[in-house]
Parts: structure tokens; C-alpha cells; sequence
DNA sequence: CTGAAAGCGCTTACAG
DNA sequence: CTGAAAGCGCTTACAG
């Protein structure tokens, strides 16, 4: 089942097999020879072959996305499932790569073994990895949000100010922030979410305070609940996880959620709908994600520098119990 | 960078080095002549092109693994990633798919347009799945136990009865079984392990009751908890998200953990450490499993029927506060 | 023990 | 508008 089948039962020649199925804009051909060509193809079910494909056009279709030692929350999941699908769709194979590697080096090694048309830049991934797979001669499609844009422009900033608006609007002022005690570039973005969101508490004349916590650990979470109870009123937590382990904390302390404390999550966790309460959450659309960065390989590989926009992320929040 | 490259430095033909890089058994080469070129490929950096390897040798080196709208828990994530490490590390590049389609016949003409060299039968996906892709020639290899085996030896089943073992250990008497309300070759194996587990108790003078849920609801959690409220004081779930579940719903509930009821989980999954009580449950040795895969690809693609051994899957109680 | 050569299936510059 | 032919980098049967 070769392209050779296909061109004998259309009756034409292999190349022009190969341009009518390619759609190659340099040539003409009449309707009739490219109905043909299609209608034989779709016959025999002709697949080219991927290999031979590569081997000419001196590119695989495969796309890495490096996620070393990421902890494959849902909304991780939800991203590689949306990617793969929108890639899936344009003839390229995802492999997100979740190995811990010892070192950069053996980190970029074993991806440029794969020998990827593009490898995808996420927030999960080093920058200095990138730089080095950039290094080696891959082609990199950040998604990165460009850190010159607005900040409300930014998805992760905008899911936090929506948890607090989220909070306001249910007469919340007694406002505080829980993030994760985390790296580097994580508490800088950290930083500037804090400052965006006192800004908006000041705006609403509420207080707010913002705390950050190791979400492996349950002791400082229940700390935290016995330190706030009574002088805090709204939460808002930077991921479900750790909202999880403050509603089961606050539960073991005998608050009241949302009486004494309401609390908003972020990323729709699964568990979250399961919780007694049910936690309110932010959920992500991300299959325009997934669409965005597939539309960004197939720039990057016309040769065209991608602009991705994963600024317009959207999300939306879920409403349920806890707030 | 191709194999003339390391030929020329090293001073013999091109067949000589790809003889000697793929350590084929059939020719003998001096063990000088072997260092030559080793080095020379090594000091080149040389890796053999994937696209010509692979039309060549008329397969592709990727390992497709369908796990059509699985819920990525850590169990799968983990799964995932262990396979994913075993793979490369012998040349091979997994692809989990974890693409709901809308067909059977989708989801195999996705994946077979992959190319892939083997196709991963997990529990996670249909029979007759793996069946329309056998019947379209694609290499399968099967991780599902073999249902002929001694039901004790079935990873699943051992899970569950080791979290029995851990609360008759502590001293617990009334116990329940707490499932998901699924579909229905999951309930056929439900009804095994519920056997099973009900003879256990029995045996050591226990009662046994079983309860399945639907994990996506908390309404039907909260009236199990109280209904079983008082009558039962050990339960062991099939999983930590149900289980969070329930720890929670108890704490709603006022009924205490572990003192009222002893909770175990199944997978150990990160929210698991971070709940109050913290939860006990049963992790799984997956970097073994990831192994084993691996072995039974190379088996599979050397032509043998592979018996993967999945039964020997490993797992060991971590203690926490539920339990 | 080593090497020259065929051929996997594809795309595309080139000739007609 | 169409086709003959080269060549991507690899493996391996075959000749020496």
C-alpha cells in the first residue's frame, strides 16, 4: 500500500500522487486528476509513510513537550490531552515527555534523540532546557506568556483575580492568597499576582493577606487554618490541590466552609466536584489551547516566528459549595 | 552527522559501522576494530536517523499505548511515565493517547497512522479495540492479567487485600468494601475482588459489606456515610479520589477518622498525604511495571509471545492518620 | 573479516 | 499539465 497503488489505480504518474495529495500550490491539475488521485486514495485507504516522509523532508512529525518531574495534575493532563488531539488533527504526534531527567544535558539529549519537528515551551519546563535544545538546532514554540504584555493579560494572573472577584461579589472582605512555597520564577509570578490582587481587595476597601504553603505537607495547612480562623473570610487558593487540603483542614478544625471561610480553588480538579463541600473552582478551556498550539507548530515549521497568544486563555469559574 | 561520517573517521565502510552499532551477532569483528568505531561514534555525537532506520527496517521505534478518556490519576500518570522512561531508555518513544474518540474505528485509524511498532493492551482500554487493531495487523502486546490465573495473584485483587489485612491488623471488625459504580467488565472484576474480600473477613471473623459510588457525584458519599455511620468501622476504597471523598464526607458528618472509621485508599495519589487526616493507602511499584513493558516490547518485537508478568505487579501499605 | 550495492517510500527540481 | 529520476540514511544479502 504505496503511493505507487495509488497512482496506478488512479492512472497517473507517483508524482503527481505526491502533489495532488500534498495540495502543492506550485502545480495545477485539472479537477478531474485530483478527484481521481483522492478518490483512489480513499479507496485503498493509502497512510503515507511517516518514515519515508521524514527521511525526505529530513523532519519527523513528532512534537516534544518536555514536562520533566511534573506532577501530571488534571489540568497538565487536560493540556497534553487537548495538545495531542489539535496535533493529532494536522498529522503530528505529541510525546510529552514526564521523565525526571539527572541533568539538562541528559534531559535534552534524550529529546533530541526523538529527533522532534518542534519541541513546545511550557511553563513547566526550565528555561535554561530551552535554551539548550535551542542550542542543538530544535525548533522551540514557546507558550510562554510574553512577560512584556499586560499583566491581567496573563491566564494565570486573571484566574487569580477572578477567585477574588469571585469572592467580592459575595460580600467577602476579609481576603487572603495561598500559594505554593515554590521556585524561583514561581514566586516571582507569585509576587506580582500578590501585588495585583491586594490592589483589587484595597480597590473593594477589603483586607487581604497572602500566605504560601508546601502542598506534600498537611501540618502547615492546618497551621495556616488555625492562624485565620476567625479574622479571615475568603480564600483563594492557587491550585485544587491545595484548596482540597484546606477545606479537609478547615473540616478537622470545626470551620465552616463557606460560613466562616469561603474558599475558591483553580484548575477543576476532579476531586474537587467529590468534596464535602464541594469546592468552587476555576476551570481552564482548554481545548482552545490545544487548537492554539498546534496552529503555532504549523507556523513554526512554515518558518514563521509563532506568535501563540496563550494570553487569551480563557477560564471560567465553576460555582459550587465552598464559596 | 550520519553513518559515513563515523565510517570515514574510523576508517572502514559504512557497513562495517552499522554492523557494529547494532552489535550484530551474525558478523565478527576484531575487538579493535569494534573500538575504532564506537569511539569514532561516540566523539561524533552520531545518532542513527530514526526516519531511515525505520523505513528500512519497515517499523517505526514508537510504542503507542491507548488510553482512550482515561481520567489521568497519578496511577496512570505514573504508569505512564515509568513505561515512557523504560521505552526510551531502549531506543523507543511512547505515545499515550488518551483521546476519547467518537468510534472504535477513529480511535484505531489514529492510531494506526502513528505507524506504531507495538500497540500497549492495558485495562484502561476495550477488547475489541485491541482486536480491530490485531486484525489490521498491528504488533499487540497485552498487559492485562491473565483472567486464567490464581484471582490472588491479580494486582488489583492483592491491593485490595492488603488494605483488608491492614484493617484487620488494627483491630477493625466491621468492614466495608466502597467501589465505583462502572462499567461492565470493571464490575465483573468488582464482584471477584468483593469474593474475595468477603471470604477474607469471614475468615477472621468479620462482617462484610459492599457499596459501589459514582465518583463525579458527593450526594450518594455523604448517604453512604451515613448510613454506614456506627455499623462499620473500616473501609477500604478503590481508590484515593473516592477515598478522599469519603474522608471528607465524614468530616462533614462529624464522624472521626480513624477513631469512628479507619480509612485505607488505593494509589497513593499526592492529595492523599495532603488531606486531614492524611491517608493511608496502597502505592504500587511502578517502575517495575514500566520495566516489564519494556522487556515484553523488545520480546514482541523479536518475534516471541511475550508474557509480561504484569501479575507480579508489586505494592506495599503507606501508613498515615485514616488507618 | 570487510565492502559495494540495492532498496525501503517519499518529495521535488527538472525536463518535456 | 505530467513524468522519469535523484536522493534522504539506513540495514543487510551477497560477493569477495
Amino acid at each position: 500500500m504505496t503511493g505507487v497503488d495509488v497512482a496506478r489505480r488512479a492512472g497517473v504518474s507517483r508524482t503527481t500522487v505526491s502533489y495532488i495529495l500534498n495540495d502543492d500550490q506550485t502545480q495545477s491539475f485539472t479537477e478531474e486528476t485530483r478527484a481521481r488521485v483522492h478518490a483512489a486514495a480513499s479507496e485503498l485507504g493509502y497512510v503515507p509513510n511517516r518514515a519515508a516522509r521524514a527521511l525526505r523532508l529530513g523532519r519527523s512529525s513528532t512534537v516534544l513537550m518536555p514536562l520533566p518531574g511534573v506532577y501530571l495534575s488534571p489540568l497538565w493532563a487536560g493540556i497534553v490531552d487537548a495538545t495531542a488531539r489539535a496535533l493529532a488533527a494536522r498529522g503530528h504526534a505529541l510525546v510529552a515527555d514526564f521523565t525526571s531527567y539527572g541533568s539538562p544535558e541528559a534531559q535534552v539529549e534524550a529529546g533530541l534523540r526523538l529527533q522532534p519537528a518542534v519541541v513546545i515551551d511550557t511553563m513547566a519546563v526550565e528555561r535554561r532546557i530551552i535554551t539548550m535544545f535551542e542550542a542543538q538546532g530544535a525548533l522551540v514554540l514557546t507558550s510562554r506568556p510574553s512577560l512584556a504584555a499586560d499583566p491581567f493579560a496573563e491566564p494565570g494572573h486573571r484566574a487569580r483575580l477572578m477567585q477574588v472577584e469571585h469572592l467580592l461579589a459575595r460580600g467577602r472582605r476579609r481576603m487572603a492568597s495561598i500559594g505554593v512555597a515554590g521556585k524561583e520564577d514561581e514566586s516571582r509570578q507569585g509576587k506580582a499576582i500578590e501585588k495585583l490582587l491586594r490592589t483589587r481587595c484595597r480597590k473593594a476597601g477589603a483586607s487581604f493577606e497572602a500566605h504560601t504553603l508546601d502542598p506534600a505537607d498537611p501540618i502547615p495547612v492546618r497551621a495556616l487554618v488555625a492562624e485565620i480562623a476567625g479574622r479571615v473570610d475568603g480564600a483563594c487558593v492557587v491550585n485544587d490541590h491545595l484548596a482540597v487540603a484546606l477545606v479537609s483542614a478547615c473540616a478537622a478544625a470545626g470551620l465552616r466552609v463557606p460560613e466562616d471561610l469561603a474558599i475558591v480553588g483553580l484548575d477543576d480538579h476532579p476531586i474537587a466536584a467529590a468534596l464535602s463541600p464541594t469546592l468552587t473552582t476555576i476551570a481552564w478551556d482548554l481545548e482552545a489551547f490545544g487548537a492554539t498550539i498546534a496552529e503555532g507548530v504549523e507556523s513554526a515549521l512554515a518558518g514563521q516566528r509563532a506568535s501563540l497568544g496563550v494570553e487569551a486563555m480563557a477560564c471560567h469559574v465553576v460555582e459550587r459549595e465552598s464559596a
